[in-house]
DNA sequence: CCATCGTATTCCCATATGGGAATACGTCAA
DNA sequence: TTGACGTATTCCCATATGGGAATACGATGG
């Protein structure tokens, strides 16, 4: 078996740093692909693949205005991601954990 | 280009279903190798090479134990995600992401 | 109806994944 | 030493990614 593709939950689509800008922008409001295209620094076919994985998962929404298509964000896609991290929220904010990094790297000198 | 490999960063990694797995039973303690193959459903040779992966992007250390090799939780790896899906957070609290879930739905029918 | 604009889709390719199976390696017990 | 144990590594392979380039498609204006 291959990795699992991108579209199959938030977290694969996510994992792409692009598709990440692109949900940045969207968070500042509505675009259409010639927008996102011109905000960042992609190509105008890449930008609508990655939409079109964005919307496969739920974490974009479309909308038809004339020639151009308006894409904006779906937060709630991004809930679960939110949820599962959460859980290991505690094992960050005690000491234990920068305590771990320490030895770790104390031990793996090489 | 191919998709980035899972060793370059935590969103990565975590993207992959049994890595998940891998980290939900570190929270609960450290585990070793055979630990984690009994708890999960996983041949050993696919625990390791997960383990692996979860280590080069800093998100569990090993210390050693004769033989064994004993895996530990290091929670502060996950913290990126944590907070960059934060700043969604937001956008999902409110009830304009449900709203925008509906019209989609509508929009979207066959 | 045609040309153009805004988007989407298709084709090509280098890359590496994750599982299965087999094997190598290091450590401990006898 | 030797054998067994606990882990890590290697090999093989089907799969699909993401970018680039080219092209297809739908809507609009003239």
């Amino acid at each position: 078996m291959a990795r699992a593709a991108t579209t199959t939950d938030a977290f694969n689509a996510v994992a792409e740093p692009r598709r990440r800008e692109i949900l940045e922008v969207l968070a500042r409001g509505e675009r259409s692909v010639g927008d996102l295209v011109g905000e960042l620094e992609l190509a105008q076919p890449q930008v609508s693949k990655h939409l079109k994985v964005l919307h496969e998962v739920g974490l974009v929404a479309v909308r038809e205005d004339g020639r151009r298509r308006l894409y904006r964000l779906n937060g709630r896609g991004l809930k679960p991601i939110h949820d599962w991290v959460a859980r290991f929220e505690q094992h960050w904010e005690d000491r234990f954990g920068v305590l771990d990094a320490v030895l770790e790297e104390l031990q793996e000198e090489p």
